[in-house]
DNA sequence: AAGGGTGTATTATTAATGCTAGTACACAGA
DNA sequence: TCTGTGTACTAGCATTAATAATACACCCTT
């Protein structure tokens, strides 16, 4: 279901944070749709069954996953989610072209870098 | 000339690192102006040594500032790099268009990230 | 009631990295 | 020669990611 790059710096807690995230944001894991269990994640990307504890701790202080003891971790709804998250992009995106002007860079320059992604 | 912010998660030598490369690419700090010593800079910001010398270490490998010995670190010029930045922030930009459509989000909805920084 | 699967909590240990500390050396220029 | 400069090296500290091992409580099925 998700996978795991070493050679990314970044910890692996938060890659398997970001990688629910996305699949929960996408519709691909559902609302109410179990994940794995902590252990059976643990043994699949060998991994220590506190590595994937801590991933889903974050993912439920963030409201991305909700959790029943003795039975597992479950997806939330993801409406109010993906209006958040829409949010933190447009930020990032504001802060990229706040900088991207700083040094000189035209209109222009800056849409080609966007253009490929929109459907005209 | 810059300063650091300790509440940022980053290590301090890239927050070093970054703040020289904007002001060497906005012109701030012209071709052959000399930059701080390491020893001066590090009291200044009351940091190690080490530290400046990390910094400027990477300012060097990426071709912003070039060393003399025994003289000091020195900007490069700028032309180039410019170019080589802004192809970096176009590939920013389609990462995060990319994921922005992977979850639904319209255009007009990614266009509102960006439109305080238009002229229009 | 028993057992297996589940989340949770705790403590200890290892490994990596950022940063500091201290020292030493070589070069440039006055 | 003296001062300021970059450079190199070793050592150590602090933080954090990750592992290891164990224990406990809950849910459900048998």
């Amino acid at each position: 279901m998700i996978f795991i790059d070493l050679k990314d710096s970044r910890p692996i807690y938060e890659q398997v944070v970001e990688r629910f995230k996305l699949l929960i944001l996408k519709g691909v894991i559902e609302r109410d749709e179990k994940l794995p269990s902590v252990r059976n994640l643990a043994v699949e990307l060998s991994l220590n069954p506190n590595t994937i504890q801590r991933a889903y701790g974050e993912l439920e202080r963030q409201g991305y996953i909700y959790t029943v003891k003795g039975k597992g971790n479950f997806a939330s709804g993801s409406e109010k989610l993906i209006d958040r998250y829409k949010e933190e992009i447009q930020k990032q995106l504001r802060e990229i072209c706040k900088t991207a002007i700083s040094i000189g860079m035209t209109e222009e320059e800056l849409m080609n870098g966007i253009r490929e992604w929109r459907k005209i």
